[in-house]
DNA sequence: ATATACACGACTAAATTAGTCGTAAATAGT
DNA sequence: ACTATTTACGACTAATTTAGTCGTGTATAT
């Protein structure tokens, strides 16, 4: 129960180590995955979602790679997570309103209340602050 | 990610229904279960964890049911979740130090951190606190 | 006795997450 | 032009977790 996955986990490392490499030096995939010992599609796929989302950059073809181009202070977890897995909420109904139950339901506002607190720590924790 | 389970959902509909009630007053399985359209069983099965972890005491045979026995400022979301799900972290290895790519993980630091903060929040909000 | 209600382990089903595969497209080096 | 390398991406399978059901047992009020 409320456990990241994999694949948010796999995009962190190897985003912080996007971080950590000298500006502008590109970074395979592959170099990533044999270093911190994940497997290479999966981290691949999730490269490839941060790429569309405009956080880091893709060079194909030999010698190519990744690199970032954000500053790692503007983006935060809240935007991370979204990137990778979609609307972050403990329980769906925060953001869907498919819930046939809600009349009834006795615990939505506290719900909610939870879910903010959660969201604003997340908006406040960025990329930066995973550097140490 | 990062969602809590429908049965730490409907437990905490039923624990909210319980302190809303007259004090003392037992209210049984069935009773919730219909009124917030819970799958009867799945209730059953958190009310014995919870029963078990002496937050409600049961009384069985007719007109039996459970009622609160502790103050709902006593118990915070850390302890409901934990007593309905284990432990607590938003990566297994907060508790489970069993990963072998320890030394490689990069992130382990700040996830931790990130861990805290989740924790302190759950902490801090009690039962009380989800009744408004 | 009987009906009601909790206790609980074993089980199945559904959903989510993790991981793989095949194919395509770009490009650097030769 | 050819080849090796690297990203892009959808389709697929496997594993795990979560959700829900069932059968049986125990306590107890009437």
């Amino acid at each position: 129960m409320l456990k990241i996955t994999r694949k948010a986990e796999y995009a962190l490392i190897a985003l912080r180590h996007l971080i950590s490499v000298k500006d502008g030096k590109l970074v395979t995939v592959k170099e990533i995955s044999t270093q911190y010992e994940i497997p290479q599609e999966l981290l691949a796929k999730a490269l490839q979602q941060l790429a569309r989302a405009k956080v880091i950059e893709a060079t194909k073809g030999p010698s190519g790679g990744y690199k970032l181009v954000r500053d790692p202070h503007e983006i935060n977890m809240t935007n991370f997570f979204e990137i990778l897995e979609g609307p972050m909420g403990i329980m769906d109904c925060y953001f869907d309103s498919g819930c046939n139950q809600l009349s009834a339901c006795n615990i939505r506002t506290p719900i909610n209340r939870i879910n903010d607190s959660i969201r604003t720590i997340f908006n406040k924790l960025t990329l930066a602050d995973i550097t140490y």
